[in-house]
DNA sequence: TGAACATATGAATATATACTCATATATGAA
DNA sequence: TTCATATATGAGTATATATTCATATGTTCA
């Protein structure tokens, strides 16, 4: 006794299976798309976008991003947290002082990407 | 009588105030930076990540998707809309049935930069 | 017309997160 | 050691948003 083609699943009915499984063999493992994710994630708010873009042209320190994106010492020193935690920045100390570069040459790569998105 | 070459702003002192004047010159509009932003965003949710990672093996619709994903046909609608808004997705109508695709050949770049930097 | 189905959508909820505020840590200078 | 400065960080708050639930819209078919 074969089960029909159409499949209860969710809560509609399957109208193309063989796409469906189709896609389903070729769709990277989920870990891959959550960790993808996860990285356009941090490129999704501007502050970070602003410190990313400033760190592109220059190695600045702390003090001289929050004064150049007028916010708060605190604020900048948090983004910078995450950014590093994804390893998109890297930081060198001198004295008191900690100096932020970029540390993905392919960050500028990605912006591009999203500008040719954004200006067609 | 010449201020210092130090300024308070922010909550900070200003230390290498030619660097802030020099990246600031360079930097986008605001607007620009957060529209990126914005862009990115979109890609900064597994499930969107995996609608169009899906829609760039094939078209489907509504019901399809929902069915590849195990998720409700209303949580899969909801994220089609943003995917729209941003005109990362298209669509036509056949009926009762509404197919979706991608309306950005860049789609699949935009990916790949972001591979590169998780697979380093 | 009415039933069945595919999709869209408004409201509500639960969760994530950006920033603030207060404070801790670390370094250099007096 | 004590003070000033640069940065980091934990807690709290306000806001954004992903999903659910109920329901509306639109289309096909009997």
């Amino acid at each position: 006794m074969v089960i029909k083609n159409e499949i209860e699943r969710c809560d509609c009915t399957v109208i193309h299976e063989e796409v469906v499984d189709m896609v389903k063999q070729k769709m990277p493992d989920e870990e891959k798309l959550y960790d993808l994710a996860e990285l356009f994630k941090v490129f999704g708010d501007s502050t970070r976008i602003k410190i990313l873009w400033a760190l592109s042209e220059s190695e600045m320190c702390v003090c001289d991003i929050a004064t150049l994106l007028n916010m708060t010492q605190s604020a900048i020193s948090h983004q910078l947290r995450i950014l590093k935690q994804v390893r998109l920045v890297k930081f060198r100390k001198d004295g008191k002082v900690v100096y932020y570069s970029l540390d993905d040459a392919h960050v500028k790569q990605i912006f591009d990407q999203g500008l040719v998105h954004i200006n067609e």
